[in-house]
DNA sequence: TTAATTTGTAATATTTCTGTAACATTAAGA
DNA sequence: TCTTAATGTTACAGAAATATTACAAATTAA
């Protein structure tokens, strides 16, 4: 992930959350307290989205917008509103002022860095990788198509979402309860122990004769890839 | 994430739905409904963070900063304010009365757990490090890893659990009490010598050939890393 | 509609971990 | 040195966690 984001946003506990989130996601992010040096400096940065507060002291986030638009170089950046709850109405005009997708405070983190990588897998392909690979790993999320060592390798769709799970964040520990609140659709009820098989479908398909095992288990703890 | 978290706040369905999320991050929590109590509670439990609610019935949260702040012991001790929308101005009376930060109801649990990290990040880094680093021995909350001198090591749940506390801090002596209360879960009853024998095999897992042994035996006292 | 695939669960097998008791060793003071 | 309390070490049975299998229900493809 190398891509850039601008931040305008007045609350500065806001901007040091997102910001340091988003660059433990590998963004490169800057950012500004309020409208009128932000246009100044996100021109400069030239970033590849931009979070953009919808009240903020000087200029609303509306006039900052049009701005960004009527300028030929940013005419197609794409922008995320953070607007606060009861801004309900507000959110219509925002989308229709050229805005690609609005966030309602209070967020979770993984609300909005969701939001980002799904507006920026339309708009700017590059900066999300579609492909995630992992040693001899490879997952096309566009195809659906996975490959180890080359060899292209059949999953049924649940250990397709698992696998893509995994190859977001390779190494580290999922716990079971981690892994079907993403994994499952919402508000399915799924045993945790269900997590095991499918563990094990999974494992049996990816693992081909001669090659390492990819998935670790870690009693007490969870699974991980390698 | 072994720190440990008390909360002041009389609503309980707060404090429950904070601490419940805070238990399952790994965080050890305690709590208290009322002010006065809540100080006394909180001091015997010597917390890494204090959530405190500004509004509460006998004491306002500004009180109880105050008495931490006059207390020698807890000078430090990182405090985040819980307010309600609405008590914008008080905030700043608030952040001048030495609390580290606050979040303004009503919160998802993902931002008031970002917030913390924040605050244990610049207050007392080993709470939240991904990486617990002594001499040539290095564990790995994330993957769930220990390596002594690149070597990996395995081992068992209990015996990570274990080390990780000590790694927190390295050379302050604990007593068994201190151990099991802190490394075992809750409402489990062990026999106080069991210690001594997971303080073994720990041993056995993380010395290796050549290097000097790391867990030190105070006789009357405890145990500590060197 | 039928056939094929996928899913979740329960039952069973296997592995690994835990706590304890019993015995051994060590340290420190009388 | 002897005594005693504290700690070290070992082995083991039961517990707990995970792996594996089989199967019926649900879903999808043909």
């Amino acid at each position: 992930m190398k891509g850039k984001i601008f931040i305008i946003e007045d609350e500065a506990s806001i901007v040091q959350l997102i910001q340091h989130n988003l660059e433990k996601e590998g963004f490169v992010v800057s950012s500004s307290l309020n409208g009128n040096e932000g246009l100044k400096e996100l021109k400069k940065f030239e970033p590849n989205l931009l979070l953009l507060d919808w009240m903020l002291p000087d200029l609303s986030g509306i006039d900052i917008c049009k701005n960004i638009r009527r300028d030929i170089n940013f005419k197609s950046l794409p922008i995320i509103m953070l607007t606060a709850k009861g801004e309900e109405e507000d959110k219509i005009k925002g989308l229709e002022s050229g805005v690609d997708d609005y966030v309602t405070k209070p967020f979770s983190f993984n609300e909005l860095s969701a939001r980002i990588k799904a507006v920026l897998r339309r708009s700017d392909p590059k900066v999300v990788a579609n492909e995630l690979i992992f040693e001899d790993l490879k997952l096309d999320r566009i195809e659906k198509r996975v490959f180890r060592s080359d060899k292209e390798i059949q999953l049924g769709p649940t250990e397709f979402r698992l696998l893509e799970f995994f190859l977001t964040n390779p190494k580290r520990v999922y716990s079971r309860d981690q892994i079907l609140e993403t994994v499952w659709p919402n508000n399915v009820n799924v045993e945790s122990r269900t997590i095991d098989v499918h563990i094990r479908r999974l494992r049996q398909s990816i693992n081909i004769e001669g090659k390492k095992e990819l998935i670790r288990t870690v009693r007490a703890a969870g699974y991980s890839l390698i």
